[in-house]
DNA sequence: TCATAAAACGAACGAACGTTCGATTTATCA
DNA sequence: TGATAAATCGAACGTTCGTTCGTTTTATGA
């Protein structure tokens, strides 16, 4: 699977999480039809990103966003109650589109070997894909409330938790080396989230979506394999 | 070398650094007196960094900054002209220091998978020793006016190059495999960042700094050295 | 077509912001 | 000790901020 395939394959997500995205905040958006939710709500959600990646989303002012969107102050306040509903309504919905495709990727029947390919290959692929949501979550975190960041934190211990499960399978199957799996799993992620953090570093490079996967695949086999799976692989390439 | 040595080797470049700050930002400041001035400065720089660590530098109003430095507000504008030169003040001291102290740390005498290995550490350390400045840097950055963040830019993709080059030379030497040397600098950095950035992460798994250190120098050695370079290695050890 | 509901508008509000500056305190030295 | 310089103080200024709400525009359906 490349990156192109892969883009291909999310499509039907994208609609039932825009959807998810509106039901989930129903209480808080004032507009009746659904049509002009949906339209409205990514509008501001796009600007938001574009806006908040640039500056920071503190030194958004709602009269950038109102400029951005195109929609005037009181508009804007029938779709979110204050700013920082709009930040954590913001967050929410990437997260758990992000969770939902993420924890669909695996295959408890698979190989771990297959599996940490597969995680590798679609968190960067997703994060290419959803690149200003990505890099304003990270950036933003620190600016939502205690009880919200707390569950930020949670989902990031989870999707790190899936990683480090997928070693120990591996080490327990024999395919991966003895290794203490969660500092494996959280630098394995350093190299995933640096996909979208440093995108500009990686243009200049000249590196590609697919190559960059490809890459961290192989340093990550290069440390996680024995040396005997080692030599297995090579024979079959 | 473990972390409290080096933290020993490095009180030698704290005292001139915190010099070159002063005379470097000299015309900005209106105290007279430079004893007065190195330690409000460092004050100041203290509360910044801990107030903009906690809730971003755009969020840190110059009544939070007089309230946590004990300073008033018209003390502290004889320190700075504005809330951006501080930011620039800030940023530039770190930068100095680090750059010096990493240039410092290779030996071109010495074999590339020395000075790889004390690059790396370097990098770790200096971070341990310097987080909160490390991690305001690195989040701050977008803050930066044009000139600013292009001479940021700059200074990383140096230290890249100084990491791209030593394993030009393991290569050219025949101790490191064939490699695109800038993409696995870029990999290898997101593995030494991580470590200032998700600090509560590696304190919840008990990681300690000498620990963190020596899996990422075994990450990176397990993927870079040649096949016959890691017998030798294992041979020794 | 027109009455009613839905959506969008944007001027206005008080609070908080960065910055200034004349007044006040503290340090220096003849 | 007293005069002068250095450092600090904090109230006040003009802006800009997030948010509200009475008004106007647009969409709906009988």
């Amino acid at each position: 699977m490349n990156f192109s395939e892969f883009q291909k394959s999310i499509q039907r997500y994208r609609k039932s999480n825009a959807k998810d995205a509106i039901t989930e905040n129903r209480k808080d958006i004032r507009v009746k039809k659904e049509k002009t939710v949906a339209k409205n709500l990514q509008r501001i959600f796009e600007a938001t990103l574009k806006i908040g990646n640039k500056k920071g989303f503190q030194a958004m002012s709602m009269r950038d966003l109102s400029d951005e969107t195109g929609l005037s102050m009181g508009a804007l306040y029938a779709y979110f109650t204050s700013k920082e509903n709009l930040l954590v309504m913001l967050q929410r919905n990437g997260r758990d589109s992000f969770q939902k495709i993420l924890e669909d990727c695996i295959e408890p029947t698979a190989r771990p070997l297959e599996n940490l390919r597969k995680l590798i290959k679609t968190h960067i692929f997703m994060s290419e894909a959803m690149q200003p949501w990505f890099y304003f979550t990270y950036m933003e975190g620190k600016n939502l409330k205690k009880n919200e960041r707390k569950i930020a934190v949670e989902h990031e211990l989870h999707s790190d938790g899936i990683l480090s499960n997928v070693l120990k399978q591996g080490e327990d199957e024999g395919t991966f080396k003895i290794q203490p799996h969660s500092l494996t799993a959280a630098l394995i992620k350093s190299m995933l989230n640096d996909w979208y953090l440093k995108r500009w570093k990686y243009a200049k490079l000249k590196i590609s979506v697919d190559e960059y996967a490809d890459y961290v695949i192989d340093l990550v086999e290069s440390f996680c394999l024995t040396a005997s799976e080692q030599l297995e692989e090579v024979a079959e390439s």
